[in-house]
DNA sequence: GTGGTCTAGACCACT
DNA sequence: GTGGTCTAGACCACA
């Protein structure tokens, strides 16, 4: 986690965002504790309700559950879950809409065969 | 032209890509007029102001002039200009993030290649 | 509205509360607006955030949308769809426990009729 | 006994009522003693310092008294006490609210009086 | 004018 | 220790 956070979306947002990288990366397992709101907060020099306001985020999308006066914790099936749902939203809304711009663009697709591919094999390796 | 506004960006953004997607589109060939604000405002309900800082973008980028008492026009020149800058943010940034995303959400890239590749056949027709 | 906070909850939601029974009392129509986040604000004397929070509770129930620069909107069918959601965990949650707290407490049932009664009596004139 | 916790109402207080629906269902008779802080703790997998609270609550509200070395016992008396101020506080607080929400909701009494009246005759039978 | 976000600092309830 | 709530005051984007 560095803290360099982009203007363009709110703090708490990229802090969500965050998280659900850490996740999906496998580098917060299902069960574990999230870091405290207030160590985050003092990591990053936040306000507290801020780390809070993305903390609760994951609650509402069902990804991490609160255990009063415990702290927060990554539900099972979070990974899975968070897998599924952003595949299904790739392939909905942003697949096409990478192809209508490629399109748009008038770029060549063999160029951007080489790119894709590069991941294929890195995938592999 | 549909008047369904996202929530995710101002509308004035939006109407501006629009804008550009006409032009890249040859919708809207250089040196004809853009529709006049004030019907923009009326067909879609919008307050003018609004569109008049979606066209004031335009004119920042170049892209549109503005011909006192006459209107707004397309510059001679603004469909490649447009196409050079879209085609360099699209190669610096929003392709390597996609790649990205593709990579996290471990997709299979040949799944990919198949879509792309459809682009390239109706490219080629 | 009255200006008298309980302190078993929180203000937000008691304030998401007295909007939601506007309302049903139809005293804030569909299409209607909210009073401003500011206005509420300074009438109660409480932080905008607050006011936002209870605010962005509605929308979240899908009850009111926001119109960006314009304010927040009671939504088309939010009443019929508050009576029908309310009803159904009245009919499903409350009323149930309420009737096994009349027979845990030995309340003689029949006392409770009249007070039942009299709002039928009341809803017919 | 079931161990779901509702996350609306702190734990120690839900355990509380829960002792409390023993003793007036003459689950938990007077002069018996409570099961031990640290078995209940072990079987719900509390900490022992929230068991505590509640049995403290119990103790402060004079239905439950402690005997060092030996545990805690409800007192003589605690069920009528406790009839008495539940039926207080139901024909005070909790009946016409819930009258006030069956009339904001708009719902036919009449239907309520079969739930209600079913328990009169539970009773009587 | 509208709502959204953030900080700094305080107090509270729960475990 | 944990998170939740609120205030006071500031700045920003949007219409």
């Amino acid at each position: 986690m560095a803290a360099d956070w982009n203007d363009n979306q709110p703090i708490y947002r990229q802090l969500r965002d965050k998280v659900v990288g850490l996740i999906l990366d496998d580098l917060l397992a299902e069960g574990n504790a999230l870091p405290s709101v207030r160590n985050v907060a003092a990591e990053y020099q936040l306000n507290p309700i801020t780390v809070s306001k993305a903390y609760q985020e994951l609650v509402d999308e069902g990804l991490v559950e609160k255990r009063r006066g415990l702290g927060m914790f990554v539900l099972e099936g979070a990974k899975s879950r968070l897998l599924e749902a952003e595949r299904e939203q790739f392939m909905r809304a942003e697949l096409p809409a990478f192809v209508e711009r490629v399109k748009r663009l008038g770029i060549d697709p063999r160029k951007l065969l080489d790119k894709i591919e590069q991941v294929g094999e890195r995938e592999d390796t």
